[in-house]
DNA sequence: GTGATTTCCTGTCATTTGGCAAGCAGGTTT
DNA sequence: AAACCTGCTTGCCAAATGACAGGAAATCAC
């Protein structure tokens, strides 16, 4: 957990144990939901290890999955969790999960009283904010079979826990594409 | 000025002429960069009035433009001034271009001063976050012809500014293919 | 003004992808 | 064991899009 907070920003050890200790250790079972549509999102959840994915309905009814979670990462509904609004998506356990939340009322007493936890809670939306912006360049500038395998090397457990359904949307390509594409994808490349 | 301050946060009238004393008016001539590829970013600008296009360039070295900013949005590479690395991208004024900018380290002086500012602050990352997040979704979920549309609606300056070229990068699609959808998108229907 | 460049549209054809339906494999229920 | 889900794959065909090329119109340089 330490490590958690002293990844992204100038936070000494001393002051790590401290701000860690306002957290609250938080389990989710495989298919539980962090959070449901039409919630207010009020957990900041640091996921230490476990895999989440989030997912949003369209117009016709149809989930998208709009991100996944590995262990590391942050995991909130950033729009509904700060603006203080209904979330449109859901965020589910893909496997069982381990990590530690603080509220939003939490989180601001804390960002009040301890300046390097202000920039570590301004890492966590700039780095979610980067992330975002590589994959909507990657998803104008790289073919769908790229995008696959990217995911594939930099988060190969998602490939294990969730189903392709799930990765088809969140790639933006249908079920039936991907497969194919998994298919020809075997021999290392396009060939 | 005061608006902008205000448009986003708990921010009184007199606290707001406060903080924008703070800022430097800033202009832009057509064509003018704020931001080149390579530099760190250190302009948080708040644009009045005028239209600037971010870009940047895929492995094949072509333009790719990943965002236009209408007036009164806050204009800034995120991560290259908050991580204070150099950027990918460039921003360029697609029209002469008025508003106000402070630094990086000036920034976070007032953030330091005035905690009501800090909201605001978080606010303007966070709609971003939510804006970039809705148009992924977008991506996804709509056709080009519905995403064209919805620019169309949503930033009607842009098209008349920006060469197609650009818009069609924006939107994912060739030159080609988005002068066909515009042909075709006369009537307002779907499809 | 003239020529060159840029922007945008359009035609043709190949490739990718989606929609649909059937098939197959694994696991579960009866 | 048989029937039944569910997840994944594959075949077939149509729609959407990309690559390439040509041409009209606007813009720019001189």
């Amino acid at each position: 957990m330490r490590r958690f907070l002293q990844s992204r920003g100038p936070i000494n050890a001393e002051q790590a144990l401290e701000i860690a200790a306002q957290f609250s250790p938080k389990l989710l079972a495989k298919n539980e939901f962090l959070l449901r549509k039409g919630q207010v999102c009020d957990d900041y959840f640091f996921l230490d290890h476990g895999l989440l994915r989030a997912f949003a309905s369209d117009p016709d009814g149809n989930e998208v999955t709009t991100a996944f979670y590995p262990s590391g990462q942050t995991v909130l509904e950033v729009s509904s969790f700060f603006n203080r609004t209904p979330s449109q998506e859901n965020i589910q356990a893909l496997t069982d999960c381990a990590g530690w939340v603080i509220s939003f009322a939490q989180l601001n007493a804390l960002f009040h009283a301890r300046p390097e936890f202000r920039e570590f809670g301004r890492g966590v939306l700039v780095q979610g904010f980067a992330a975002l912006k590589s994959r909507m360049l990657a998803m104008i500038t790289n073919s769908t079979t790229e995008r696959y395998e990217e995911l594939l090397h930099s988060s190969p457990e998602v490939l294990q826990h969730a189903p392709i359904k799930h990765i088809a949307t969140y790639l933006g390509v249908t079920d039936t594409s991907l497969s194919r594409i998994r298919a020809g994808a075997k021999g290392g490349g396009k060939a």
